[in-house]
DNA sequence: GTATGATATTTTGTATACAAAGTAATAAAT
DNA sequence: ATTTATTACTTTGTATACAAAATATCATAC
């Protein structure tokens, strides 16, 4: 995590509320964000707003199309295999050197993420394992003691994650996922770093049926306020 | 490379020439960046200059202190570090991707480019060498297929930007670096994904002695403006 | 009823104004 | 002479004003 010291600023506030919302659907790809009406509806005029879109759009979380304003990202399919496929590759090289570099507490909280995504999956509670699978990743990247990888890995998530919360409601993908985080944990603490790149990469939804059953879900998001 | 329609925003422009001296080391790292000081010599407000410098940072480019100003971005030796070591997994795969999915236009493209740095390192010219090794770099980006990862190669190379170019001068590199990309086309030509991963993580300079060469020069840039 | 074109309205992009925080400068005290 | 406190000056951050482009509305023609 970068040292967050205070910000003092609007834009920065602005940016984080309307990340979130992004980010949690509630503002869907495809929305049109109005300048005035979210300056309306925060309390403050249009310049924060307009500095919080303009990084949000560096981060790929908007799209501002000149003169036209901005809406929400929306994805192309391919786009979205791409970004899957690198995700899945800066996530299996946190594999490889968390192999090598984690610490003894680290492991101790690795596993005990785990364990906690254990009980929500027997609860067969996809919210609560969403979020418990969230932080067992970030414990992965944080383990690789690369904090620039770890701050990309983050970044790529965020944008990719409108889309994994819906993959965990397709047949059976939390018990599986499961029991994949289970070989990561183990080859991890096994010191083996191809080993868990390799099963981290397979972990990724990235490849054959599994980007299919994704792509079938895709139309629940996006084409908000299209003619 | 991104569809760039036409922009029409005069942030976009001011972005795209601080970017330009910032990468090229017109203004160095730690300098001073006055909003002000900007917008009269672009002859325009402190509007688009604030949102060009938002979006810099973003990139990672500059630093905004929140009350205290941009300054261009100084990256710590460390961070250095790790933006190199995720800077050759990212190319490591490219070349992977590339090895499967090259085109034979690109293929010859890959080696024209690769003939015409030979050209610039017999003549023993490093800066035109400089420009032809990017171009080369940049085929191999494209090659992969991954129009994503190829953004995401390009971004971190443009921050990487001034540090490699020191790279450059230091004893023998422009020859080694030939040696190198021979042995990586070989590889990609070959349809051998995993060997060419293995050469170009091995070109990118990141381990052991080249990277204390460049630690190195780095007095050379950096602590612009500092009291 | 649909299509086309002129006009009106909205919305973006840039400039300017102003308040608050930060920085520099000066003066007083040890 | 060095340090500290008060004051003046910059510079940032936000709000507002205005111009230009895009969108919507409405009327007219076919």
């Amino acid at each position: 995590m970068e040292s967050k010291q205070r910000t003092s600023r609007r834009s920065e506030q602005m940016g984080d509320q309307i990340e979130e919302r992004i980010v949690t659907g509630v503002y869907p790809p495809g929305m049109r964000l109005d300048e005035t009406e979210l300056a309306n509806s925060f309390g403050v005029s249009r310049t924060p707003i307009r500095e919080a879109l303009i990084q949000l759009a560096s981060a790929g979380l908007v799209e501002i199309r000149p003169r036209r304003g901005a809406i929400v990202a929306e994805i192309a399919q391919n786009r979205l295999y791409e970004m899957f496929e690198v995700m899945a590759e800066l996530e299996a090289m946190c594999g490889r050197l968390a192999a090598r570099r984690i610490t003894h507490p680290e492991q101790q909280a690795l596993m005990a993420a785990h364990q906690a995504c254990e009980a929500a999956q027997k609860a067969n509670d996809p919210d609560s394992y969403y979020h418990l699978n969230e932080q067992f990743h970030q414990l992965l990247y944080a383990a690789s003691h690369n904090g620039f990888l770890e701050e990309q890995a983050n970044a790529l998530g965020k944008r990719l994650r409108p889309y994994r919360r819906l993959q965990l409601r397709v047949r059976d993908r939390m018990n599986s996922s499961f029991a994949e985080h289970a070989g990561i944990v183990e080859a991890i603490l096994a010191q083996d770093g191809d080993l868990a790149a390799t099963r981290i990469t397979a972990h990724v939804v990235v490849q054959g049926q599994r980007f299919a059953d994704l792509v079938a879900t895709l139309p629940l998001l996006g084409s908000a306020g299209r003619s």
